[in-house]
DNA sequence: AAGTTCTGTTTATGGCGTACACACGGTGTA
DNA sequence: TACACCGTGTGTACGCCATAAACAGAACTT
């Protein structure tokens, strides 16, 4: 079963999705390890994951895991798209316009980081996604393909809006994770940086925002951020929107098109991308 | 010169501000043991970044840095103030207004996580600024201090931009670190990923975007985001302009006004704020 | 019944940060 | 001048980590 190495991601794939999968029976298996890990990471953050400590959480010795997964960052890949399939997503309704979807699936990711705290600290490129992720990544493409933009542009929007939340997410990730490690608090730790402080007199703005108590009532980064995101993607969707009949290229997708239609007020690459500015047109969705 | 240990976060203050600096001699010294980790960091990411190799580098034995150094987590932070020392920041001049100015620190910020590319690695809470870092984050502060913003506002939004720069700059670190370790480019990985892709059918809106092209012709995310980002901020900052006499707080710093100037068109929390707003309106700046 | 495969164990390698005891040279004091 | 001290660099050692390789027993196949 373990056949493929650590090496070959197409190993990883067919375990994300299960392949081979013999009905339970006593002893290890990918799942118990899977779920051993997830509970492990939720207690002591991913640094705290070690191949020793999850083998230890089951009573088995350590390389009786690379049986069934072929490493530790792979474990991590299975890890992700376990806790990925917890929730459904987003909780807005179909009926609802871009905007209130996009924010429910931020605010379904922000819930799952919160859940899963290690989530946001998982790092490395080239994590091969499993069927949870994709159906997410899937749902969020899909809140912001009836807006105009152009498929790059919602790749982008998306994109954008994940990374977002996986970073406010790693802020507090962070915090609590060294508070809980070193017993002090943030605030505690902070307030004993006298010698620091001393030195921040002479920078003006600096103190000015400290004396007119700016960092003692701090706006919430999570809110406030996707605030401001939301806004900068809704006023370029508007823009898109307002110029969709003057551009050169397809109205739907943006690509250029073949022979730009004289006379005629809208343009489209392809017969699909006509069919889809139809639909949208008569489903009255913003 | 090391008698404050690792725990002790005043000496790693003394270390930035280079307290009882010695004239340069031969042999060790702070500065050389800093120089050193930024290259190896240049070269072989954060995680490449060993206590043996810097030594090793420097031709003394791994123990030697202890004696100049509390430890790797603390010669981080020393290299980090190191680098964020090598362009003064923006390169905005001070008659723009606050969107270009705050697009030139993004941009510095920017240059400079390409230049070290490890800055972004750089994980964990509580991390001590030194003087270039404060330096930075004053600069960037006082790009939106004069908009109408609250205190609070105006640090939530010099924390979302740099988080944001941090959190692209990681997307390409990790790219380009997988692609030297593995020695396989991006693209051809992903394309190698058949197995993966076949299971990608079944998603009608990934399909989609696919067929489209959308993964072919990617928006920049960089600046991408950047607009997106700053087009939000400018909302918010026209938002706050508006409504600018209306609101009960006072009109610079938002704070309540203790007795609320009735019939007077402007309110001002103290004598600071209402000659803020004089020298910005005298100052004609956006 | 014999061979093969699947599963878990044992042992070992090489990397990491860093605590601790020590060695050596220069400097200040008796 | 002698001696103690301190700043600086060294050598050894510990405990942690991921994981390669060889092995042992059980289960299933033929």
């Amino acid at each position: 079963m373990t056949r493929g190495r650590a090496e070959d991601p197409d190993h990883v794939v067919e375990l994300l999705w299960r392949e081979g999968a013999a009905e339970p029976r006593p002893g290890l298996s990918l799942d118990r390890i899977v779920r051993a890990g997830v509970e492990l990471a939720d207690a002591e953050g991913l640094a705290g994951l070690s191949m020793r400590k999850v083998a230890e959480r089951l009573g088995f010795t350590t390389m009786s895991l690379y049986r069934h997964v072929p490493g530790r960052d792979q474990l991590i890949d299975l890890m992700c798209d376990e806790v990925a399939g917890e929730t459904a997503g987003g909780s807005a309704a179909a009926g609802d316009g871009w905007r209130a979807r996009l924010e429910a699936c931020a605010r379904a990711g922000w819930e799952l980081r919160r859940r899963h705290p290690w989530l946001a600290e998982v790092r490395g490129g080239r994590h091969v996604p499993g069927p949870n992720i994709i159906a997410r990544y899937e749902q969020m493409l899909s809140t912001v393909t009836d807006t105009g933009l152009t498929p790059a542009e919602v790749i982008a929007v998306v994109g954008l809006v994940g990374r977002f939340v996986d970073s406010e997410a790693l802020l507090l990730v962070e915090a609590a994770e060294t508070e809980r490690r070193s017993g002090v608090s943030e605030e505690e730790w902070w307030g004993g940086r006298d010698t620091l402080f001393e030195r921040l007199y002479g920078y003006p703005t600096l103190t000015r925002l400290w004396e007119q108590g700016g960092f003692d009532r701090p706006e919430d980064p999570f809110e406030f951020g996707l605030a401001r995101l939301l806004d900068g993607i809704e006023l370029l969707i508007r823009q898109r929107y307002e110029s969709r009949d003057e551009t050169g290229g397809c109205v739907v997708c943006g690509a250029p098109v073949d022979q730009p239609a004289a006379g005629r007020p809208r343009a489209y690459c392809s017969a699909s991308c006509r069919q889809r500015a139809y639909r949208r047109r008569t489903a009255g969705q913003d």
